[in-house]
DNA sequence: GCGCCACGGTACGCTTCGGACCATGTCAGC
DNA sequence: GCTGACATGGTCCGAAGCGTACCGTGGCGC
């Protein structure tokens, strides 16, 4: 979609798309590259001075790759992968101060989330041959609702005494 | 919270549970234990007959190195991990056909698990003790509404003709 | 008495991860 | 014209995670 590339512009444009919701850790950009390379599926062009910076370009086999995995049914469900989740699964064993800061702090950080969601579609919404990348902010969008809306439940729900601890694990089978 | 457990009843209360939004492979949860012994966090008692089964028992220390974690702030943000999700970030790349087989795939597949998710919480919904750990399910299901409703929109956009593919990448930078 | 399947576990190679580290330009402010 | 901060562009490496293949045990139905 970018054509040619170094592993830092993809690092880049990551950072303000897909990795949203998806993490690449940076070192990851710049093995993946050489992997497909070594596939046939990219090109390297390599500076010989200064920078040394390595320009990737796909290639047919790539492209068409890239289209083959594409078109395939996807066969895995998506995976939440959120430690605040985990927490509150185990809310039983926590005290319930720990989770109503953690409802408070999930709402504040889903809150920072939604601003930031929202002022990308006031400023890209618009721009054609933008916004069809824009569709998946909407999912984005949506779940961050949803998990907010979640949150502000647990957080009346403490209020109301509804958590309780249990002091002692049980040592019985 | 399950008491004494061998590996092989985590992995199976595991895939009733947490299993739903975090995947463990199956031979972590006979790696992990290990660690955590290692670390002075759990009792090991090993079968000396049979099936030589491993019983972990947690310690005074690792309860309290649990309670510590859980009673910690959560920096994370959630991560979705949404193969469809990258497909369709990627739909300029697609046949629009892709993109419409994406959706229904995806609908199918969040219809199913709110229907196991509904399920759940019929069985188990009303049971004492248990319904605090139901709690997560209602995230889970919040987040499985949203997206049903996401990919419900795309499809009746695909129907509207909104997406189009881009036979060539361009080559320029 | 035997074959199947749930149980319970190990081994191992590959991938992913993230933090530490390094070197090159650029530009602002003195 | 020097310097220090910061963006650029990248490598290295140990640790953790992953998944598949594989292995033995025991209960139960036929």
């Amino acid at each position: 979609m970018r054509g040619p590339s170094t592993p830092y512009d993809l690092k880049r444009a990551i950072g303000r798309s897909v990795g949203y919701f998806w993490n690449f850790p940076h070192a990851q950009l710049y093995a993946e590259p050489k992997r497909l390379q070594g596939a046939g599926f990219l090109d390297v062009h390599e500076e010989d001075t200064g920078r040394r910076r390595k320009i990737y370009t796909i290639t047919e086999a790539g492209d068409a790759a890239l289209r083959d995995w594409l078109a395939e049914p996807v066969k895995e469900h998506f995976e939440l992968r959120d430690i605040a989740e985990i927490k509150l699964f185990f809310n039983e064993l926590a005290e319930p101060d720990d989770v109503a800061r953690l409802a408070r702090d999930q709402i504040e950080q889903h809150e920072r989330r939604i601003a930031e969601y929202e002022e990308m579609q006031r400023r890209y919404g618009g721009i054609e041959g933008v916004s069809s990348r824009m569709v998946t902010l909407e999912l984005g969008l949506g779940m961050e609702y949803a998990a907010r809306e979640f949150w502000r439940g647990v957080q009346e729900r403490v209020e109301r005494g509804e958590f309780s601890s249990m002091k002692r694990r049980p040592t019985a089978r």
